[in-house]
DNA sequence: AAATGCGCCAACCGCGTGCGC
DNA sequence: AGCGCACGCGGTTGGCGCATT
């Protein structure tokens, strides 16, 4: 992307590089996190000889390197996944992103920020009918969705919540298999989450 | 054609948490 | 037990580019 590159904000530290990454500092981290791997990203920012601090480089290869990383317009089916998603678990983005494959968490507040917010401001205020209407016409923009991708499976509806949304990326999510809303996983994982 | 407004998105910041020493 | 470091998360900012006037 490299879009911006003026230096941004003033920061504490002037001798560190912000901005906008260039290509070629892009190259620098995709070929050092390919040799080393995605961690101890203080002495990746280090020793690949960026001058970024550690958390602009884990921020940069999470939102943009990631080779599993999916560009591009959200399907009906992620938005509707989205807009459910939010109105179980709020602004828990990183949760949300495990939902959603090749998506990043940044990627979906943006995209909430953006797109979604203004829907969902809609939806509140419409009455309980006309929600129940129109989350039926998303019900089958959904499965059309489902149909035509495919890419949304769910490995499982519950059990070992936590490693499951942890994700390596390939899980997806499946709405056939789920109820009316499709999340009652969501309150399981919930339950786990709250007792610990 | 130029000026202005607005939306979108990459990137930064601060805070909280986990972990090792 | 306390401390410091590394990381993860959510909120916010700032600039680019498109749309409108």
């Amino acid at each position: 992307m490299a879009k911006k590159n003026s230096g941004a904000k003033a920061g504490k530290r002037s001798d560190q590089t912000k901005g906008a990454w260039t290509a070629d500092e892009d190259a620098k981290l995709a070929q050092y996190v390919d040799i080393h791997g995605p961690k101890r990203w203080k002495s990746v920012a280090v020793k690949s000889g960026l001058n970024r601090c550690g958390k602009s480089c884990r921020l940069r290869w999470l939102n943009y390197l990631r080779p599993d990383i999916k560009r591009g317009n959200m399907s009906d089916a992620e938005d509707d996944l989205i807009l459910r998603l939010h109105r179980l678990l709020g602004n828990r983005w990183s949760l949300i992103a495990r939902r959603l494959p090749g998506r990043t968490d940044n990627e979906i507040k943006n995209y909430w920020n953006a797109h979604l917010r203004k829907k969902a401001n809609l939806m509140e205020k419409l009455p309980a009918t006309s929600i129940a209407a129109v989350d039926n016409n998303w019900g089958d923009e959904e499965a059309e969705g489902m149909s035509s991708g495919g890419e949304l499976k769910e490995t499982e509806a519950s059990g070992d919540a936590d490693d499951e949304l942890r994700g390596d990326g390939d899980e997806v999510f499946d709405f056939s298999t789920q109820g009316t809303y499709g999340l009652e996983w969501v309150k399981s994982f919930l339950e786990i989450e709250e007792d610990s």
